[in-house]
DNA sequence: TCGAAGTTTCACAAATTACTGAAATTCAAG
DNA sequence: CTTGAATTTCAGTAATTTGTGAAACTTCGA
């Protein structure tokens, strides 16, 4: 990291680094991230190299990685035919791509795997105890990511609500379902 | 692996090694859990490296660590000095344990970092925008992170209706603004 | 079409992480 | 206490992942 940079980012740049590995990405992606997202304004990969003192061509890889996940955008900027790279502003659609991004490469492999698996005829009790444990798992996995589908699917400020709620969504549901008693519905 | 595991259970436990690092855990320590996971009775450490063909060591430090995340518990069997190992059955509780433990490695580091970089007075304007950027990260990790503390607290029947109700929930948001519309109330 | 500025690829080196087996330790029964 | 089965630690090695710099490639303007 070139002295340019002041204490306060050198220091979140660093943190960036030193957990990327527990995100699942290398420490150059990590502060490469970092820098561009405190960034005033979009970088290009040789301010980048600059900065952080890491070679063009590492620069050049992590950015691309960056781009994978889309987390961050690139820009041309008028007379220069550099490209140039800032992280989105809004701190909502940047979870939501982590999250889609991650279900992608950590849950939907497992979830193929599952559904192969329990298609399966069980030849041994060994494996028909297996196959339940399986079912057990794939059915768990499959409640979670289509419920985060449905949240994912709702806009900012319904989710806001939503959070800002809490626990207290309980009685909402209870109050509900008081609701339906009442008219004889039924769920 | 040891030809005794059936071809179900093979193809289990490999995948659980190939995802491990995406996970964070390592390929041995994903193939101790599957194992574990899929028998049909508690397991022992010699069993476990017989049938994976991993040193007894490796399977002793990939025990422990599956204990830190309290994902396999310890029995002991009567007359039998050596500890026996099994999975909890509980999906929900999984979650519940595997969700904690991520948040206490990979979120609460980034929080505490955030908090500090917020305390400092900025001195240029860069750690002004800096630090604007770091105040919407650190507002959206807070919102998630107790919002998750919240529907950790709801019991799990609770949790499941929320979760089949999906997206009708901003239904039920929308009904519930129009009563307090009605009757004069505020949020 | 040429060349300059920029980007990407690739083979190798460095660093990190995972795995092993021998030695040390723990623990319970005799 | 002593013994011996079981577990853990640890130092060294193996394997994997990450980072570099040179070379190849791309693209755009003249």
């Amino acid at each position: 990291m070139s002295p340019t940079l002041t204490p306060l980012v050198r220091s979140f740049v660093a943190h960036f680094g030193e957990m990327g590995s527990r995100w699942g990405i290398n420490r150059t992606v990590g502060q490469i991230y970092a820098l561009i997202y405190v960034a005033p304004q979009p970088l290009n990969a040789d301010e980048i190299a600059d900065a952080l003192e890491f070679s063009r061509s590492n620069v050049s890889m992590g950015l691309k990685e960056l781009q994978a996940w889309q987390l961050v955008q690139m820009r041309h900027q008028a007379g220069d035919r550099r490209e140039y790279f800032e992280a989105p502003g809004d701190a909502w659609e940047v979870f939501r791509k982590l999250a889609e991004e991650r279900r992608r490469r950590e849950i939907e492999p497992t979830l193929t795997m599952l559904r192969n698996a329990l298609l399966e005829e069980p030849t041994t009790p060994e494996d028909r105890h297996a196959q339940k444990r399986m079912k057990g798992m794939h059915d768990l996995i499959e409640l979670m990511t289509s419920w985060f589908d449905d949240v994912q699917r709702m806009d900012a400020s319904t989710l806001a609500q939503l959070m800002k709620m809490g626990a207290k969504v309980q009685r909402l549901l209870e109050f509900k379902d008081k609701l339906k008693v009442v008219s004889g519905g039924r769920s």
